[in-house]
DNA sequence: CTCTAAGGTGAATCTCCTT
DNA sequence: CAAGGAGATTCACCTTAGA
């Protein structure tokens, strides 16, 4: 490649917040393993078979130094370098970190094969489904409406990765959030553009994209490396969500808009940022202890919503039904036949004459320690 | 399986509009070459399932495909399977003539790379959007809403392949038809069931899907290959739409299933061989996408009509008062004390000093949607 | 008869902590 | 490390039962 030491960086301390500008696969084998949350790769795709084999279109402003990077003869060629990227990748992820790759039918079925044969274990496909889309004007083929990303975690293995299942789903009406997304491309005062009025960057991805990726599998504070930077949308975007990134950029005049670009973003405020904890993130609360502050008599009869079970709290908060005593959740499974129930949410207590869900006395006494915390 | 070569078909004469009950490369190596027009293949998806299945909340059991017929050791296992039946399945394509497969991410990218490898030719990639998904049980990964269909020529110098566009756009609202289409699943009536009333085939298509496939890239009188014909939806959806089958499935029971079925089919009269009009998804907005489309800021303060409660606007399109964070609608009955609230109706924006209702920004996007839904 | 409520179901790589 | 238990988790559509 040619780059000198002094452009090609090899950071002694964590680059955070930083555009490495050089080859990926160097800057990315300097990094220090295990050490990113999350990475968002937005490869060369613009593959086509002219007539010596599969090019990307021409861009006047690439020095002809760097050909090498972005040509691509064969199929073979673009599969050895997807390889490459894709493993010095992984080793910088830790256990639980994911990745994301965006691609069209040209070349995201050599990386999702190539991302299975390494290991990475895919959680979904995600259709960015162009509001706006580029139409076929030859008339031969359908509209390419859509482009796809992977998500994938590190390996099968890693159970703990982030999915901010609950935020999402209150931001689309409270029902799931689907693997199809409806999201404009980048257009207006979004696109950067040069002194001459032409677009930096031929294939800049829309910050809402890029957000919603975010805001879906990292948490604030979260280090996101972005092997492919370009104009640095991944990086404009974290900072905006309080998030940090790391940057690997081989073309410098990219790597300066980018900068430019990321130095004018104000960060969200941090309240706006919060993390809403989930249900399974807040504090246990044993069935005894909503016992032990009164909310629950030993001795009270439970039922369910319709009165068709019933059984009687113990003071040492077991259920009794009939001869059988065990927890809310071993006799709330007994009682209706079921392999494993959740008592907080089938049990009733009755106060004024109406039944109350257990699980509402529970609420009270997470919210009492909260304010005391 | 031990096949009887009496039931393991050799024709002498070309099988129209038969099932060739067997191994389907054998079967399609017994035709001679050059011979269809297109080839449409729903081939095992290599689910790779875990071991203890799956319940739904209700703790009701997922009727999961885990047939043999879908499990494959290894990746490379599954990639010697697709290479033979790809190559199989070219052989007897004529030149101009097209390959249809549908996948998910289980397996799509195997079979895309598997056939750009062969010299097939990507056309384009279509997404199935399902309108009734199963939804994602355990809250761990976005809900799976789509399958990708792969439209590819036999090769690169395939110019002449069918594509019916203007028929399409004016069965579109004379708008280009995009590479995403929203079908619901095979349901109800058309759903083969047993005797038992239980499903024949653990994951029959939809004809919605197979129509537009076959208005789209073939003409009436031509003939259309299965290599995994199951129990039928391509013969079905060929008979009544004019056009000749060939099918080839291991399974008798699958094959009975399907010829019962194709018999019972009226072909349309050729008036009536027109493109079905498009269903159109119900242009569902989700406040994440009034957020990033950029009509209200994630920070900002959103209030009733008489600003008595306020709310804070989070990036991810929930809202949070005091410490809670929820949706829209949940966070407006939980200020105002009701069971339920639409968000949509009750919360405003502040634009040059005055109140705004958020559903006005819902609006402009679903008039800026249009036809994209 | 109509209308409503309740129940079933679809290609799914679907938990996590403690003992 | 395996086993067991706590407890968290569903959307759109269709059919059937019941009022």
């Amino acid at each position: 490649m040619g780059l000198s030491p002094s452009v090609q960086r090899l950071p002694t301390t964590f680059p955070l917040d930083e555009i490495l500008v050089g080859d990926c696969i160097a800057s990315m084998n300097a990094l220090p393993p295990s050490s990113v949350d999350c990475v968002f790769a937005d490869p060369p795709y613009n593959l086509q078979l002219g007539e010596g084999g599969l090019l990307r279109p021409d861009h006047s402003f690439v020095d002809a130094v760097d050909d090498d990077w972005d040509k691509f003869a064969t199929f073979e060629a673009y599969d050895t370098f997807t390889r490459a990227w894709l493993t010095a990748a992984r080793r910088v992820m830790k256990p639980n970190a994911t990745l994301w790759v965006i691609g069209s039918y040209h070349n995201i079925f050599r990386v999702g094969s190539a991302l299975q044969d390494l290991g990475f274990w895919i959680l979904n496909d995600i259709v960015w489904r162009k509001a706006n889309p580029m139409p076929n004007f030859r008339g031969k083929r359908f509209t390419n409406a859509h482009e796809t990303l992977i998500w994938a975690s590190r390996s099968a293995e890693s159970k703990g990765y982030t999915f901010h299942y609950e935020g999402l789903k209150g931001g689309n009406d409270d029902v799931q959030m689907r693997s199809d997304w409806f999201i404009p491309l980048c257009t207006g005062d979004e696109r950067l553009k040069g002194a001459d009025g032409l677009k930096v960057h031929p294939t800049q991805k829309p910050e809402a994209l890029l957000a919603r990726t975010l805001l879906s599998a990292t948490n604030p504070g979260d280090v996101i490396l972005d092997p492919f930077f370009g104009t640095g949308t991944t990086g404009a975007v974290a900072k905006r969500l309080g998030r940090r990134f790391i940057g690997c950029e081989r073309d410098p005049v990219y790597a300066d808009a980018a900068r430019k670009r990321i130095d004018a973003v104000e960060p969200l405020s941090t309240a706006a940022l919060l993390v809403a904890p989930t249900k399974r993130a807040e504090p246990r609360v044993a069935f005894l202890s909503v016992i032990e502050a009164g909310h629950i008599r030993p001795g009270e009869m439970l039922s369910d919503a319709r009165g068709r079970h019933t059984a009687i709290v113990r003071p040492d908060g077991t259920l009794m039904a009939g001869p059988v005593a065990g927890s809310i959740h071993k006799i709330g499974a007994l009682v209706q036949g079921l392999p494993s129930c959740n008592g907080w949410d089938f049990w009733h207590a009755t106060r004024g004459g109406k039944p109350v869900l257990i699980d509402t006395f529970r609420a009270k006494m997470r919210a009492a320690m909260g304010s005391a915390a």
